[in-house]
RNA sequence: GGGCGCUUAGCUCAGCGGGAGAGCGUUCCCUUCACACGGGAGAGGUCAUAGGUUCAAUCCCUAUAGCGCCCACCA
């Protein structure tokens, strides 16, 4: 017995746990050995973390097509995993120290951290994959990977060490993005530019030898001033050229710093003379390169001024009461020293002029404090190298890109891509397998053994090595995902059966970070793309389109709509709202409720089925049902099949939701179920069985169309419904997807015309204010020998429908009756006690112009020259067809406007 | 500076070269035996603006205006 109404919570457990229980999920099963592989590869969420919309919306899309695919016959793998998240999951667990009021990381040191954010690891690792599963996911857990266990290690390891072999990774010393509130270098990616009001301030640097003459350089970074060791000037520059050669004495600190001529000083530009900072600044630092100027350092890892014994800042400074003061701001911060150094040049008088200035200023995106450019080694991947391949294999349409468009801003990145920086002063990680002999010789390894033996033979004895503390990028190993969770470097089934992968699903957000990665990674290692097709799906947001942020504090939890709504709620809206023209999903628990509705819509009519004896029949063959009712839903369950099956296969989610949501209820609801009627509690006995076992034959098609939407219900209403009649022999979730292509052109044309005269009279109805329970006569007036046939069949259908007990013929309408004009013919309700003749007239005449100015449309297209003789054949057809059709309906509206007069 | 996208019914959005669509909201009617998380009937749009291409433009092209995103850079 179908409950009277549907409880997601009381259903949704039951129902996963019976799909674990089945097995459906894993990949590989022995029946399917033969079958077509599928395979996706979740976007591995952080370990740590708990499940938000756009997981919610990611993995819904996933689920959907998994699940299609799975019905479909095919041996699915949908590879589920974590990702430890680096710098993510190391500040969460510091800040739980600190707000523990525990030892910091520092304190406890290495070991004793990482043993901790490992404990956190298996206290909160679960939990996201708990939420998934809330949500339906199907996939394959016994295959779940993280990032950081032992093989997936292995590769991260194995694939730093062939990289370095080939010269693809490599150590450098240049200006890294410097986080100096997490002391670590960052990849570019990583860094937000933020627009910030600001100052741009203009410095006077005294000329050396020339009494009273300044260079003037403007600035937004005055702090930065300490570490010139140069100011630039364009060769070409009239107003300043004439200072080439020259120097410039260092406010405040006395340092002679050359003035050189480069290209890079723009004489439009701020003041044409521009100070050179090669420590702390990308350009300055290939200005610096290219004229072999010193770099002076001043700040320390945090930002703080680094000054007093700095050699590098004190190196040809002479003592001075100036430079003292100067000195005294050792172990300021960045921007408190910037204060008073501004202070300092306006008391000197060597302040030009402050102006307001909006400019773009770097963020770290994890921590949110300003970028500092500074001098580090770190290991780099040359990323334009492997960059190659991945490009041309888009272009060549290995991988596909849908929609297409994302692949120009694939193309845009990889062209102009620059060193990947991998290393993170981190300790949550990959450490990088790297060890240092005397002299800072760096031997590469996979083992430390391995190392050693290395370091052995170059030094030609034992030789205690040190490990590179620094760990990899996260992305590095996320980078590998679609190989490394199917077995590499082991030479597996899995990877030879699954790879490459069938589709990606992610957001358009991460295209760099990770599309373009796992791209570059596994054509270098696998010699093939990682996936055929990448599927970018818009952002959620929220109502107002704004993103989903804590700090904005208008996220929704995915999990609390879920138990409010349930999750096919939930899933069937997040599918509804996915278009490839969009690129931001706005989510409403409005919305949500909508199709919460229409869920809770196929759970009445499948229990309305089920009062009235619809049980499915063995060897039920749907091409052969004989009532036009019947043939008819058939027809309209292959259409809707065929929509729904073509917009998945094209990724048009939206298309395929409105499909289904289309037919359930605006065809199966509203039309099938109310004609069944009739036939249901008829007396007819073959009719009636006919009826029932083809309207469960038609609800199962449904649940199908609508299990990859909607799992948890269909699945529910599949298991209910198996309680009567032959057993079914599978559950839901690999039941065979709907193959049935069965038009029935007869059919539509017969139902068809129920429902327009239906309709019709319903609106007279509603017009006239005829209440509901009015009975009111029909008269077919004129009308052909097929009509009345179908009048006859369908005449309980009408009385029931639309309230016309009395279905007679004559050959012209009554006098005093409204004259419905449906398919071409006239439908006359003579309606003498309440027509409003002249409400009547003004009805007629509205419908009079309307069918005036459809002809009037198509005879000014036909009588085009033009236009006959160059649009397509069946267009010009279809405009004569259009305009007989409006012509027949204009002629019976004057004939009715006539009678009318008659009556009047 | 470079790139991408958007502007269609009150709201949120589909559609996209040949008859303007959905959901929500709104108006009127209905406690009809699957469902009021429901049923029935309506109202509501010069498809941002201006040009162009075409027999035909909401849809293609160009420009303009407004909104948004990404990348780069800023002395």
């Amino acid at each position: 017995m179908i409950d009277k109404t549907y409880q997601p919570s009381e259903v949704e457990g039951r129902i996963y746990a019976a799909w674990e229980g089945s097995g459906a999920f894993r990949a590989g099963r022995p029946e399917r050995r033969d079958a077509e592989p599928f395979c996706i590869v979740i976007p591995p969420p952080n370990v740590t973390g708990s499940l938000h919309v756009g997981h919610a919306l990611d993995n819904t899309l996933q689920d959907i097509l998994v699940r299609y695919q799975r019905m479909r016959g095919k041996d699915v793998l949908w590879q589920p995993g974590t990702d430890h998240a680096g710098i993510a999951t190391q500040m969460v667990v510091e800040r739980q120290l600190m707000e523990r009021q525990q030892p910091g990381r520092r304190e406890m040191g290495r070991e004793a951290f990482l043993k901790r954010v490992w404990e956190w690891k298996e206290e909160s690792g679960g939990t996201i994959i708990h939420q998934l599963k809330r949500l339906g996911a199907s996939c394959d857990w016994s295959r779940e990977r993280f990032t950081m266990d032992e093989g997936l290690s292995r590769a991260v390891i194995k694939v730093f060490v062939e990289l370095y072999r080939a010269g693809l990774i490599y150590k450098d010393k240049r200006l890294v993005n410097w986080d100096p509130k997490l002391l670590t270098g960052i990849s570019d990616l990583e860094v937000e530019q933020v627009e910030k009001k600001g100052h741009l301030w203009h410095l006077k640097y005294p000329i050396e030898g020339i009494e009273n003459e300044y260079i003037i350089v403007a600035t937004t970074r005055p702090e930065t001033m300490l570490g010139d060791t140069a100011v630039a000037v364009h060769p070409g520059n009239e107003r300043l050229k004439h200072l080439i050669g020259r120097k410039a004495v260092l406010p405040l600190v006395g340092r002679r710093i050359p003035i050189i001529g480069d290209d890079y000083a723009d004489p439009e530009k701020g003041t044409g003379a521009v100070k050179i900072t090669p420590a702390h600044d990308f350009n300055d630092f290939e200005v610096g390169k290219r004229h072999k100027l010193p770099l002076v350092n001043i700040f320390t890892p945090e930002a703080k001024l680094n000054l007093a014994g700095n050699a590098e800042f004190m190196a040809g400074v002479s003592p001075s009461d100036e430079l003292d003061a100067t000195l005294a701001l050792h172990g300021k911060d960045r921007f408190a020293a910037r204060k008073q150094i501004i202070d300092r040049l306006e008391a000197a008088g060597l302040m030009d002029k402050i102006e307001p200035y909006t400019h773009t200023v770097p963020h770290g995106d994890r921590s949110g404090v300003v970028i500092e450019p500074f001098l580090t080694d770190q290991w780099y991947v040359d990323a334009n190298t492997l960059a190659q391949p991945a490009i041309a294999a888009v272009r060549e349409g290995r991988t596909e890109f849908v929609p297409k468009n994302w692949e120009k801003t694939f193309f845009e990145w990889m062209e102009n891509i620059q060193p990947w920086c991998i290393s993170r002063q981190l300790w949550w990680g990959h450490q990088i397998p790297a060890w240092y002999g005397p002299g800072g010789k760096v031997f590469v390894a996979e083992t430390e053994a391995a190392a050693k033996a290395e370091a052995k033979t170059h030094y030609g004895k034992e030789i205690a090595l040190t490990r590179d503390e620094d760990v990899l990028d996260t992305w590095f190993s996320s980078g590998l995902w679609p190989f490394s969770t199917l077995g590499w470097p082991d030479d597996t089934p899995e990877l030879k059966r699954y790879y490459p992968t069938s589709v990606l699903v992610t957001g358009f957000d991460i295209i760099f970070f990770w599309v373009a990665r796992m791209m570059m990674m596994g054509l270098h290692f696998m010699q093939e793309v990682p996936f055929r097709t990448v599927f970018l799906h818009g952002l959620v947001s929220d109502e107002r389109g704004q993103k989903m942020s804590k700090s904005k504090g208008n996220t929704i939890d995915p999990l609390e709509l879920i138990d409010q709504f349930g999750a096919d709620a939930l899933r069937f809206t997040l599918a509804a709202m996915t278009s490839q023209a969009r690129r931001d999903v706005k989510l409403s628990a409005k919305l949500v409720e909508g199709y919460r509705n229409f869920g809770t819509k196929l759970w009445n009519a499948a229990r309305f089925a089920e009062m009235n004896g619809c049980v499915r029949v063995a060897g039920f063959d749907p091409t052969r049902t004989t009532e036009t009712l019947n043939r008819w839903i058939v027809h309209e369950t292959a259409k809707a099949n065929r929509e729904v099956t073509e917009a998945l296969e094209g990724y048009r989610f939206n298309d395929a939701a409105s499909a289904t949501y289309r037919f359930v209820w605006n065809v199966f609801c509203d039309w099938y179920v109310e004609f069944s009627k009739p036939l249901l509690t008829g007396a007819d006995g073959t009719a009636k069985d006919e009826t029932r076992a083809t309207a469960a034959w038609a609800l199962d098609q449904i649940l199908k169309l609508l299990h990859p939407f909607m799992p948890f219900l269909t699945e529910e209403l599949w298991q209910v419904t198996a309680e009567q009649g032959p057993k079914r022999d599978t559950l839901l979730i690999t039941a065979p997807w709907p193959q049935e292509n069965f038009e029935d052109a007869a059919a539509e044309a017969e139902i068809g015309w129920a429902i327009d005269l239906i309709t019709a009279i319903r609106s007279v109805r509603a017009e006239m204010n005829i209440p509901p329970a009015t009975k009111i006569p029909l008269v077919l007036a004129g009308v052909s020998a097929q009509t009345k046939a179908r009048a006859g069949r369908w005449a309980e259908f009408l009385q029931r429908l639309a309230r016309v007990p009395d279905i007679s013929f004559a050959d012209t309408a009554p006098a005093g009756s409204v004259q419905l004009v449906v398919r071409g013919e006239v439908a006359a309700l003579p309606l003498k006690d309440v027509i409003d003749l002249n409400a009547e007239r003004t009805r007629l005449d509205k419908e009079l112009a309307k069918a005036d100015a459809d002809i009037k449309r198509v005879d000014v297209k036909l009588s085009n020259e033009r236009f006959v003789a160059n649009a397509p054949e069946e267009i010009i057809e279809g405009e004569k067809e259009k305009r007989q059709e409006a012509e027949g309906r204009r002629a019976k509206i004057l004939e009715a406007l006539e009678r009318l007069k008659g009556a009047a």
